[in-house]
DNA sequence: CAAGAGTATTTCGCATACGAAGTATTAATG
DNA sequence: CATTAATACTTCGTATGCGAAATACTCTTG
């Protein structure tokens, strides 16, 4: 417990640092996505749900809301927005009649084709001007950090995100 | 150009990971410090305003706007919820008349004395767990990263951000 | 010093984003 | 089989969060 006070100041700087540049290419990458998208009509998010079901086909309302890391009545909003667009339709899941699937419609998928935005495309590419050596090192890192978070939250997470690494997340993954 | 297949492919899936985690991280820290501020009847932003004043004394609403990472007409609204709350009070500057200084009022002041929470603790919780190592290449990896985003985003940035590391951000620093 | 350019804030309309409560449906329990 | 618990969504109210336009003031230039 006698750590140097210079050495725990200069921790606490970089922690502040830390946390810093991660709110800013969050930040930036979202607003330039949702810039992006508004040059086809969409929003941020609507880019994503378009480019997840895309790439998946159909999906629930709760799989998507977990994809995307944000809560049902969120979601709700969202594809409400982009029925009336119609971009998307709901159908009653046959199987379990609470469910409700998502598809696109034929003027969804001719955007997904013609709209050749990734969402956090700005963040994508910022990636590649890391080594791969880096890569791997950023990425063990964030895992580290995300189980710690994982442990910390305990049982307050949304039940399906404790798994494995199936949540497909914003980074609406093209072919899965 | 003649990169294997494979490794391209493998490198793929590493960016969404890397993409995935930091969204995750974001958001979990998010929701968890506005969960937190809830129980002091603050909202996450409210909270970071209020750790940020109690730091500094004094801010323009350009500048708490800009440490937030967000836009004038965002905080506009943040400050007159608080001000309603008798959180903050607005004030003139008599140099230049245009700018509203923004100060805590003794209620404010009190409350931020009284709230230990940090805004992003689960964040800053989180890195504890890395070797001091760990932190330092984190930092390094992250730095390029947010060079690579300032590089391509160019002049579309907000003037006062491409300086130095002044920007006090989200992650309230309580003693400048 | 007057006209125009530039800056700081606010206002407005819209789209998330969340939690709490409500509804419909399915599963679990006795 | 009837309750009760659990799950999937929706609805509602509130708070961000953003861009575009308006307002008020300051700075430049001629």
């Amino acid at each position: 417990m006698a750590l140097p006070h210079f050495e725990e100041t200069e921790e606490r700087e970089a922690f502040d640092r830390i946390v810093e540049t991660l709110i800013f290419l969050y930040t930036e990458s979202r607003r330039l996505t949702k810039e992006q998208a508004r040059a086809h009509e969409l929003t941020g998010p609507q880019l994503t749900v378009i480019k997840l079901l895309a790439g998946i086909g159909e999906l629930s309302l709760t799989e998507l809301s977990e994809s995307m890391q944000t809560r049902n009545s969120t979601v709700t909003g969202i594809i409400d927005r982009m029925e009336s667009a119609d971009l998307v339709k709901r159908m009653r899941s046959e199987e379990d009649r609470r469910v409700v699937k998502i598809r696109l419609t034929p003027k969804g998928k001719a955007l997904a084709k013609s709209v050749p935005i990734e969402p956090m495309a700005l963040f994508r590419q910022a990636l590649e001007a890391l080594s791969p050596q880096e890569a791997r090192t950023l990425l063990k890192i964030l895992a580290k950090l995300e189980k710690s978070v994982r442990d910390s939250l305990g049982g307050e997470l949304r039940p399906s995100a404790d798994s494995t690494h199936d949540a497909t997340t914003n980074g609406a993954r093209t072919k899965p």
